[in-house]
DNA sequence: TGTACATCAGTGAACGCGCGTTCACTGATGTAC
DNA sequence: TGTACATCAGTGAACGCGCGTTCACTGATGTAC
């Protein structure tokens, strides 16, 4: 008998299961909701509404809206971690490779398209617990492509510091080249073509500089 | 007598000033309300409340608060245009050029923080009419760092489309560093020298690139 | 397996509040002669 | 300059509305034996 509870305790039950699905069914409201406004302006009897409970059941699962934002901003950094880990496990064609990049990219934005779009608008605009945490979250993922660069042969001898100076430069392009993907009108899809273009010239602009950089502030015994 | 009736028209009579200054006065109250806030999230009442007036007054100024919106992107890209004339007409010194454009970029950012503060939040972020009017002015932006850009002889045989690539990948790294100066915590004002030091390594890795290049969709004759 | 009790996701009524907007108004400023 | 009338920035009361949050509740699911 005890040992029943146990399990029960452990393996996920009826109602366990159907908290679950009403804790993702608001954050997902929320995103979409987020089609036509900001986080910030989105209310708490909005985002129930949209799930289909009353407003008092939100606080089941949060104690307020900032909570729900945080957990956006988790939610929507695993689909970029998820993205970068896609660049590093695809064969690299040695001579695409900015386009192939780019192309990662665009495809995460769509498959992906609430999460983006969720960081691009919160990032510098919403409530400032959501900031932080987006800014928290952004210099981390700074540092994982930087730590992914510093492996190419042409930044082995650069110091940490210039190469996360890359690694900004690279994710601010990124994320600009991104809300324009996002803003593409529905009407003319071949849009997307030219940002594509534009941002694979970007990221081969900025990669070119690499062999012929001298830092102002080499290394020691430099 | 018919001339002197002319005349207090031209000339700004009590009423017209006095107008003025309340209309000023809520463009500012606005912007000041922003510090802990996104535009979509600021009410009428409050805007009015700061100012002094009564709510139903802010009526004999804006149709609604996407008007007085409407009316701070123009004011602050008049900012932003202020800044770009500073940086063609002081004299460039041929060794710091990257150094002194992001001295005179931070300047601005200080001296006209509420006017970056509100373009980098509602850039992304805010309503949709805003949103769309930075977006207008911000290619509008582009397009000026550009021709200024294109006098220069490294881009001499570039193509505009290409010129375009770069002036929006410096913009898009201004206002990152724009932010990032803006974010600087009251209690460690040296953090500024940091971002100050990483934005002008990023100006100068991307023009050491810009004498390398060669455009993938080369201009006709090449 | 069956029973008695505990848990807790979701309900529904109620609250006080700040909001945008309407309307008729006031009184200082401007205009006409 | 003096007077009579027009303009219009700002006033103040009032409205209906959606909001976040409280509270006591219900009833399906889980637990103990």
């Amino acid at each position: 008998v005890n040992n029943r509870s146990r399990n029960a305790a452990r393996s996920a039950g009826a109602r366990q299961v159907h908290k679950q699905q009403t804790y993702q069914a608001l954050l997902h409201a929320a995103l979409h909701l987020m089609e036509d406004q900001s986080f910030s302006s989105l209310s708490l009897r909005e985002v129930t509404r949209e799930v289909g409970i009353v407003p008092t059941a939100f606080y089941r699962h949060f104690r307020d809206m900032e909570q729900l934002g945080l957990a956006l901003v988790d939610e929507s950094f695993d689909s970029l971690r998820e993205m970068l880990r896609s660049a590093r496990i695809e064969p690299m064609p040695d001579k695409h490779v900015y386009r192939h990049s780019v192309e990662i990219l665009a495809r995460y934005v769509h498959t992906r398209r609430l999460h983006f779009r969720f960081i691009v608008r919160e990032r510098y605009g919403g409530i400032s617990v959501v900031r932080q945490a987006i800014r928290r979250e952004l210099r981390l993922f700074v540092s994982e492509l930087a730590t992914d660069l510093i492996r190419f042969p042409d930044f082995s001898r650069w110091s940490t510091e210039d190469v996360r100076m890359v690694a900004a430069l690279i994710v601010n392009a990124m994320f600009a080249t991104a809300e324009a993907i996002l803003d593409v009108p529905a009407e003319r899809p071949e849009a997307e073509t030219e940002i594509i273009q534009t941002a694979e010239k970007q990221l081969r602009l900025v990669l070119l500089a690499v062999p012929h950089w001298r830092s102002s502030t080499p290394p020691i015994g430099a």
